[in-house]
DNA sequence: TGTACTGTACTAGTGCACTAGTACTCTAAT
DNA sequence: ATTAGAGTACTAGTGCACTAGTACAGTACA
């Protein structure tokens, strides 16, 4: 495996190596039932501690891409039975940067963009869950 | 005016003060030119401190919705100067609920839709700005 | 059964967003 | 000039996300 986080960027480690991660499972470099590199090893090559890498690893396993096994490993989830098909998935981002991409043609900024798309989120929600914080 | 901000709500409350002036705004509560209320008046009657009435409108200020004079007031930017036309904000507005609610359709998670938002956004940006946080 | 490998749990330090307290400056009218 | 009422600037407290250090617990196999 290749993980390589910036530490400069204001993204959090354990961000970066989920993505990395979800990436490389997304693209078939890693496949289903492979496993992942322990989480010592992961830490020791990119001198960040045990706990950043198995918060990753957490949340990879919490959004159904990864399975976590105590004291054997953590292993990727064969994709049919990802809660959400890489098809899907693919449309999904491309909507969303169509849609993105409209409004910022319209002039909105950023921190506009997020609040719109906060507030459709939280359209549905009515109140429940936690909120993606904002910046000034 | 009309404020009322929720303190147990996990929304910092200065986001509160801004999403309601500008709905007021929108749907023509307060009319271009009109004078909000002074920094003091809100503060007192929310119980909070001028500086957080104070960041608010601030804020406002940086998104083209209200023009802030020193030693004399805020006020309303009248819509024909905004740098987004209320119709364009409205079709923006209802094009993101649409993605999201597709979006949601998909199974994905507010979460996962949040990165997929991110994502989009620096898309085009490339390095440069505020990244949006994130939470776990 | 012990050892070498997994992930887990607990505690603590650090940085930053958010809020508050309070003193300052600007403007207009008297 | 003085005063009243507007926004500004500076300092500090608090909470939480993020990361780290280090001890604990499950699993497999010689």
């Amino acid at each position: 495996m290749f993980f390589r986080p910036d530490g400069a960027s204001p993204i959090p480690i354990y961000i970066q190596l989920m993505d990395q991660v979800r990436h490389a499972v997304e693209t078939g470099n890693l496949q289903g039932g492979e496993q992942l590199s322990a989480l010592r090893d992961v830490a020791v090559r990119l001198a960040v501690n045990v706990n950043t890498v198995a918060k990753a690893y957490h949340e990879l396993a919490a959004q159904g891409v990864v399975e976590i096994q105590h004291g054997i490993g953590v292993f990727v989830v064969p994709r049919h039975k990802w809660p959400v098909s890489l098809t899907q998935r693919r449309a999904a981002n491309s909507l969303m940067k169509e849609t993105v991409a409209k409004l910022r043609e319209f002039g909105l900024k950023p921190d506009e963009i997020r609040r719109m798309s906060e507030a459709a989120l939280n359209d549905g929600l009515a109140g429940k869950g936690t909120p993606g914080r904002r910046r000034a």
